[in-house]
DNA sequence: CAGGATCCGCGATGATACTG
DNA sequence: CAGTATCATCGCGGATCCTG
């Protein structure tokens, strides 16, 4: 059974691994929503603290990313101080089979080398 | 339910989605391994078929990462020409459920948007 | 055929300062 | 507090050539 391949709009290829890795590909997408998905909503300091290395840029980054891509919300209070809270949306909600997955897989290989 | 962090020997943290991440993250080690998994044992050269984009450089680069990671096997057969077999290994069969879930939710999001 | 070695550009990432 | 803007850097990945 081999993948279904197709071209997209600037011909390169793409399958739908591809699109996966392209929607939560890269460093720091999987764990943010990881934490989102298991720990709750959190407000962006918060998601510093959980994210231990992670740089302003990239944070603010990867959540716009993430909520451009509907797969977490972003629910801001107009208070003073600012809050802004962020949460995993319905559509993140359908990814937590794949972290599940791939939280297992750490866990199981993880030292079994 | 948080993940459970602890600290490598650089000091860095990690935890188990990001021990995955460095096993199979990047752009093509998932399609690889996705291919050796479904369409069996394939040479070198196929494989280059099976990823149309990539490089020599980045496919026996990522080839000869998996295999040091114990997740694909490399069969070397020394005749003229040479020939070079690639499978996925028993470890590399536990990815199955990850791969599998990368793919089916790739296929279900793909232009649901 | 199956790769290794080398050079190099650029995008991803980081550091820092600034803002509503 | 929750970001944005700007500049610097670093290494991933591509192009090319070479080899058993």
């Amino acid at each position: 059974m081999s993948d279904s391949i197709t071209v997209d709009e600037n011909g390169k290829l793409k399958c739908s691994i591809e699109y996966t890795l392209g929607k939560i590909g890269g460093k720091w997408k999987p764990v943010i929503l990881w934490h989102l998905a298991y720990d709750g909503t959190q407000r962006y300091n918060e998601m510093r603290r959980l994210l231990p290395g992670i740089t302003h840029k990239m944070l603010s980054q990867q959540l716009k990313e993430l909520e451009v891509d509907g797969l977490i919300d972003r629910k801001q209070f107009n208070e003073v101080p600012p809050r802004v809270e962020y949460s995993i949306s319905e559509k993140g909600l359908t990814l937590k089979p794949l972290l599940e997955e791939m939280h297992r897989w750490g866990t199981e290989q993880w030292g079994g080398e």
